[in-house]
RNA sequence: UGGGGCGUGGUGCAAUGGUAGCACACCGGACUUUGAAUCCGUUGAUCCUGGUUCGAGUCCAGGCGCCCCGGCCA
């Protein structure tokens, strides 16, 4: 496992862990488990939960912390799902051994702590439909009523029950209750359903069951059943930790602590499956793995590294009062792990033409550049050319300079970055519509290299390629996917979709970029240099045509003083 | 009108009852062949009201605000 040198952060669950370890409670283990629903894909508050038990586990000697899937509801869950989550946790970084393991693994031990419920007369098969459970169920305010059904036999239970798993019953008919309290000021507590007849095929157990037990029966049990010490999970679970410390207490069986904590929450996007799944359904994302997707894939096509998702996680802390993370500080990581490891290469994205007047016509200049010279650490060379016809950014270009604006202007003199000293001394313009269509320049034989023998100072330092050796390629650049801060707040009767940012994707098919690219590969990470971090797409991209995704903008100060006016 | 949680700078997370700290953001400066990075610095917070205490973010009481719970979803 990749090692970052950062200390990891106290917080209360540790602290209960230290508690633990100390007491001797689990007799010193620490075992937790990542417990997903194989129904979409795994987004980065996944990984927040990923961190947290994997990270756990490792952080005391000899813990362990098991994959399990929890896969009871046949009706939601696929096998794409499966494979897709865990390789997203491999990718992320961690490993679950041979602990693999699925709820459905337990159906049988599960079906048999039914039976001992029924046994005990702490559970009963009722026949009310699903509409008359919940009129039963009264309110928050007001207790609920018993079932007429509730004081069946045991005997008549375990017919029952037996009958609803051998099939001869229709879906919704009866279920399986445990037979709590019904006026219990806490809800779950209310006889809450243990099983459900579902006629479906399932993943894993095919046409083997046609009852199913609900999430709250299997939970609890599974993490019993995994000798798991601390069952961590979010924050919408404790009002049902009475529920499943009933159920073990009731069993008998080993005791898994729950903690709870507050979910991850970013702004400028939704972390929610049922709303990722829509984004994809009805078609506003390319897919679970576009790059403006919040998703693990998404985000791992987009070119973010592990080490900054776990750094990120590191940082957020885990607490339990509800919160919003600012994206800035996702950015701020991505952009601090790129900075350290990626080559710096030039690539204009919206070319402007440049001619060098008195720079020779078949003259090739050539520079040796290092792509790390950023990093005393590290230096490794290429070839970069320089002819008189090159591009430049547009926006690098004003042919009425603003105050403040310190690039090229007619007249004035720049850097082509590791290469020379230029002047504008012309711009050429389409008659009709005055668009600036090219730049007449002259430039400094003496200033090859970047610098004036005279020790004249530029303002501006520019990237640019040669015009001969520029390569073309495509570059897609994302922005946030929703344009407010919170995509939720909508007008009465409006969908969050409407919070849409139609500006999240911006695709420029013709960029150009330095000839030493020309064999960039997918999963290749580079700094096109003042403009941001960008991967080799690996979906899109080719040998013949290449195409990037922009992770991160590199910090924009400029952007700023414009935004100021 | 029930039950369970949570309230610390703009955001997030810390602080054995003892100087409220860190990160991001923001603002300013230095440096600069990336308006990047780096370095330095400035602003800025304990929900309210009482109480206990030499001393309260922390303990107590009462308010206020926010989140979750009435799926045969998880």
């Amino acid at each position: 496992m990749s090692e970052s040198n950062q200390t990891t952060s106290q917080h209360f669950i540790r602290s209960i862990v230290d508690a633990d370890q100390e007491s001797n409670k689990h007799g010193g283990r620490v075992h937790t488990r990542f417990p997903p629903e194989p129904n979409g894909y795994l987004h980065i508050g996944h990984a927040k939960s990923i961190c947290l038990n994997f990270g756990l586990a490792q952080d005391y000697n000899g813990g362990l912390c098991n994959l399990r899937f929890d896969d009871t509801n046949p009706t939601k869950e696929e096998i794409e799902y499966v494979e897709s989550i865990k390789e997203d946790i491999k990718w992320l970084g961690f490993d679950w051994d041979e602990r693999l393991y699925f709820a459905s693994d337990y159906f049988d031990e599960l079906y048999d702590y039914a039976i001992k419920l029924i046994q005990k007369g702490k559970a009963y098969v009722d026949d009310l439909s699903a509409d008359d459970i919940r009129a039963h169920r009264g309110s928050l305010t007001t207790p609920g009523k018993n079932s007429p059904n509730r004081e069946r036999s045991a005997e008549e239970n375990l017919d029952l029950f037996e009958r609803m798993r051998a099939g001869e019953f229709k879906e919704g008919s009866r279920v399986l209750r445990a037979k709590i309290d019904m006026a219990s000021p806490n809800i779950n507590l209310r006889d809450p359903v243990l099983y459900r007849i579902l006629h479906a095929e399932h993943h894993r157990t095919g046409d083997k069951w046609c009852i199913y037990p609900t999430y709250d029966f299997a939970h609890g049990q599974s993490d019993s059943i995994e000798g798991i010490t601390h069952s961590i999970c979010t924050l919408e679970f404790e009002a049902h930790r009475p529920l499943y410390d009933w159920f073990l207490d009731e069993l008998d069986i080993h005791h898994p602590q729950q903690i709870e904590f507050a979910r991850l929450n970013l702004n400028y996007t939704v972390l929610s499956k049922r709303k990722l799944i829509t984004l994809v359904e009805e078609g506003h994302v390319s897919g679970w793995d576009d790059p403006r997707m919040p998703t693990i894939s998404g985000i791992r096509r987009r070119g973010y590294t592990p080490d900054a998702i776990r750094n990120f996680c590191d940082r957020i802390g885990v607490a339990k009062a509800n919160s919003t993370i600012d994206i800035a500080l996702l950015d701020h990581t991505i952009r601090e792990d790129l900075n350290a490891r990626t080559p710096r290469v030039m690539a204009v994205l919206r070319p402007l033409k440049v001619v060098i007047e008195n720079f020779p016509e078949d003259k090739i200049e050539e520079f040796e550049v290092d792509y790390f010279r950023h990093d005393p650490e590290r230096s490794e060379m290429r070839t970069v050319p320089l002819t008189r016809e090159v591009y430049i950014e547009r926006d690098d270009f004003m042919e009425e300079p603003v105050k403040k604006f310190f690039r090229l202007a007619p007249g004035r003199e720049v850097r082509l970055m590791n290469a020379c000293l230029i002047t504008c001394t012309d711009v050429i313009k389409d008659e009709n519509s005055g668009d600036v269509l090219e730049l007449r320049c002259t430039y400094d034989p003496d200033s090859i290299g970047g610098q004036a023998p005279d020790g004249r100072k530029v303002k501006g330092t520019l990237h640019w390629v040669s015009a001969p050796h520029a390569i073309q390629a495509e570059v897609r650049l994302y922005d946030h996917l929703f344009n407010k801060e919170d995509p939720y707040d909508v007008a009465e009767g409006q969908d969050f979709t409407i919070n849409l940012n139609p500006s999240s994707l911006e695709i420029l098919e013709d960029c150009l970029l330095e000839p030493s690219l020309k064999d960039a590969k997918p999963g290749e990470r580079f700094q096109f240099m003042r403009q941001g971090y960008f991967a080799i797409d690996p979906v899109d991209s080719s040998p013949e045509k290449l195409v990037f995704n922009r992770t991160v903008t590199l910090r924009d100060t400029w952007a700023k003083i414009q935004k100021k006016g």
